[in-house]
DNA sequence: CTACATTTTGACCAATCAGTCAAGTTTTTT
DNA sequence: AAAAAACTTGACTGATTGGTCAAAATGTAG
């Protein structure tokens, strides 16, 4: 089968990619307007005009490491099982989203900062998509209350703060890396994180009378 | 008693202020390399030169909005009172919290831009400062665990919960207000979203057998 | 090997923006 | 009311930066 019209090369490919991690890089760290194309040149290994080669304007680099970014984060959400077990699937959830705040906060950091700054590039996607695949999770969620595995919680709120916490843990890894220095040292501070979230959200922190 | 030194006029006074709450909105909307000071002056209703006389560069504009919305806040956390009832302490820190999100979600989002870009300006202050009172913060909530008052959860991680979940309510507006948005237009949004994230954080999300 | 398409880059341009300066206006002090 | 201090601004400057362009280098197909 011969590639009808799409005249992707081999180098355009390579480059692409090369592009985009270090675009990533640059814009986590300095946000769209911080960073400059001349930085990402730079760590891409590559004169400013090639790299406008690809990608004509600043702009398509960023709306493409967004996209990427947005669809590596979603995924395991959407990987939530309505027919698996409730708890089982929220913890596993949790476990996912830290282990990815800790092999990939970039990406979080890009994310975060587009949202914070008014979604000017994904507004759209958020309103459509992101509602959307929101309604179909809070659905299950309703089911598992109304099936009495689940406390009866509100769907949307509970999301938000699995979101909220988890995210936290890499946006804001500076704040938590300043405020408890020696435990973001230790090599299990995200498998003890995900524990002690799991916890609270579990069982709560109201002291349990019984026993 | 004469102001010994102190040479802040009348008119210095008003202009300061008028200043900081131009920037503020300005920074959070675009961060610090997005905002310009043209843009901070027309806000102001002033000439850049005459803003530049208050303030001579645009890091100390930056620095000074910066220092007043960390005051601003912190003021909930250091107010959960050791000897108040744990879960009133608590709710009644959530509850401030989100109040602050609501009427100055402008602020939270510059400090959460800060802290995403690595905390250049205010490093210091956390290591320091806030590091000293999240300590002293811990302490209660330990004191609470052992009187048998709090479910024995981790105190750090209860910190962090509760300041990503609050936060996120301010910082993440935009995508809250895509995803649910008849909700927010709710005028009692923010009073059932912190009974919500109370009723959460208290009993937990494990279905209850007893009844 | 030749012709054609793709990739790469040095030199350049126009716009933006932080910050200066000198000259004016207003306010305060005496 | 006069002098001094504080305040205000139009016009400018130098540095940065997004993006262009034409020409050179490299890769590829026949």
């Amino acid at each position: 089968m011969t590639q009808t019209k799409t005249k992707t090369t081999r180098i355009q490919e390579i480059n692409r990619g090369i592009i985009l991690d270090a675009a990533l890089e640059v814009f986590s760290a300095y946000g769209f307007r911080g960073s400059t194309i001349d930085q990402i040149a730079e760590k891409a290994g590559m004169s400013k005009p090639n790299l406008l080669y690809y990608f004509p304007r600043k702009e398509d680099i960023y709306v493409n490491v967004l996209e990427k970014t947005l669809d590596e984060w979603l995924t395991p959400f959407r990987h939530i099982d309505p027919k698996g077990d409730p708890l089982d699937e929220l913890a596993k959830y949790i476990v996912a989203k830290l282990k990815l705040s800790e092999s990939r906060p970039e990406s979080s950091r890009v994310f975060a900062n587009e949202i914070l700054h008014g979604a000017p590039a994904i507004g759209d996607f958020l309103q459509s998509h992101l509602r959307n695949i929101v309604e179909r999770k809070v659905g299950v969620i309703r089911t598992w209350i109304d099936d009495g595995r689940l406390a009866p919680i509100d769907p949307h709120h509970l999301i938000f703060m699995i979101w909220a916490t988890t995210q936290h843990y890499a946006d804001f890894k500076v704040q938590i890396g300043a405020v408890v220095p020696d435990r973001v040292k230790d090599e299990n501070f995200y498998e003890e994180t995900a524990a002690a979230i799991i916890t609270i959200l579990f069982n709560g922190i109201r002291p349990r009378q019984e026993y």
